[in-house]
DNA sequence: CAGTGGTCTAGACCACGGA
DNA sequence: CCGTGGTCTAGACCACTGC
């Protein structure tokens, strides 16, 4: 862990403690360098990870103020997810030691349309995965997923991966590391089968994540839309 | 503007245009530094900015790729925001040159709830303005706005205002700056008086963002709920 | 083990806020 | 005008990749 890292959680958990209460102002940086024994540098770096959190507002000849840490983003209990952050379900719930669990529809190869296609820099000529699956946490029905992956980055998936974690499986077991994702966020109506998968009535809104995931090189190795039941919240600070 | 922002204006332009194209390296950083006549630790900053664009995915000991700019992020046309950005409605059309106008349907004075007085970081004794208003783009319905303010930090704010842009009114006439704000995405159902204000169906679904914005202090100034059409999209990059 | 990106420092200097 | 945060530099050193 780099020492940015640790100094930003040295400060998070004073301002989560109270060391430092809303609306109070930080001590000036020469001070922050000396009381944690860096440099400035480090000190904006770690600085940066707590705005990033929105945890502080900076303002230029003026101070550093704890902001209030909105009741809004304490009621983070439930599903729920978190801009900046790039996990998936299985890691979401590993932490609340909730059971994650996969109905597969269904887990094909076929081409892919020209959207994905394009999405994923490759041509329609070539193979993807299509799978389609409802999750589950402790029998509940969440979100239906439905993911397209080319085989030749994801080698030798098998439906007990999919019944599983397909995160762990790119990272564990093929060594590849998932870096970024691109996504766009909308509120949608079920189909269908979704009403039956999700168990939800058939006017209830649906909450929809298209997004397409990166490995940690720039390759883009899949493009997925995620239907949450309404439940579903996701988080997000924004900055000027 | 500073050295880093043009140096990320002047890469971020050079993908764009396609001289570095999706998957290939961009030079290694000290070729970088000599490039654009600058300091590591500030190639290192513009490259940072990019890469929360999510133009680029950087790998430690490898090197720095140009994503495919998935198409996904290119189709931002229409109602659509972006993470990272914090800006208002109006802000948002500036731009497209588009007309925004507001319907007022209700501007009154009240106590704020727990939750809201919660938020703002004041006491329920105190006053907020009460602001139900529904925006228009071109006179189409695009959302139905909640907003709460405390009086005491927006003073002398009048129905004028709220018809144009409450924000133009609190940086340009109050010389307030806007800092940040946390927000909560979801899916929802109008109510009887959204079908009726956005001309939707009773079964549509809406987008909803409720936030708690700050001023650059850190001192909350506003408790909103927008309910938007379902033609509404919402952009984030997310990052390991 | 060579290539490449990330971290860290000390200190100079700049930009903004506020009395 | 002073207090405060932000930018920038040159260079040392660390950490990871991949042959």
């Amino acid at each position: 862990m780099s020492k940015y890292a640790k100094v930003a959680a040295a400060l998070q958990s004073e301002i989560e403690q109270g060391t430092y209460e809303p609306g109070d102002k930080l001590p000036i940086t020469p001070d922050l360098c000396k009381l944690y024994g860096v440099s400035n540098t480090t000190i904006k770096k770690a600085l940066d990870e707590l705005e990033q959190l929105g945890l502080i507002a900076r303002r230029r000849g003026s101070g550093i103020y704890v902001k209030s840490a909105s009741s809004l983003l304490k009621g983070q209990q439930g599903s729920s997810a978190t801009s900046g952050q790039m996990t998936g379900l299985t890691a979401e719930f590993a932490r609340t030691k909730t059971t994650v669990t996969s109905d597969v529809h269904e887990f094909t190869i076929v081409h892919p349309s020209q959207e994905v296609a394009d999405s994923l820099d490759m041509s329609t000529q070539e193979f993807v995965y299509y799978i389609c699956r409802t999750r589950l946490t402790e029998g509940k029905p969440r979100n239906v997923e439905y993911t397209y992956m080319p085989i030749s980055l994801i080698p030798g998936l098998v439906e007990e991966h999919v019944r599983g974690s397909i995160y762990h499986y790119i990272e564990d077991e093929l060594g590849l590391k998932i870096g970024s994702a691109h996504r766009v966020l909308r509120a949608v109506l079920p189909t269908e089968d979704e009403v039956a998968w999700l168990k939800v009535e058939s006017g209830a809104p649906l909450f929809e994540v298209r997004q397409v995931a990166y490995l940690d090189d720039g390759v883009p190795f899949e493009y997925s839309t995620v239907h949450h039941t309404s439940d579903y919240e996701f988080y997000v600070v924004s900055t000027h």
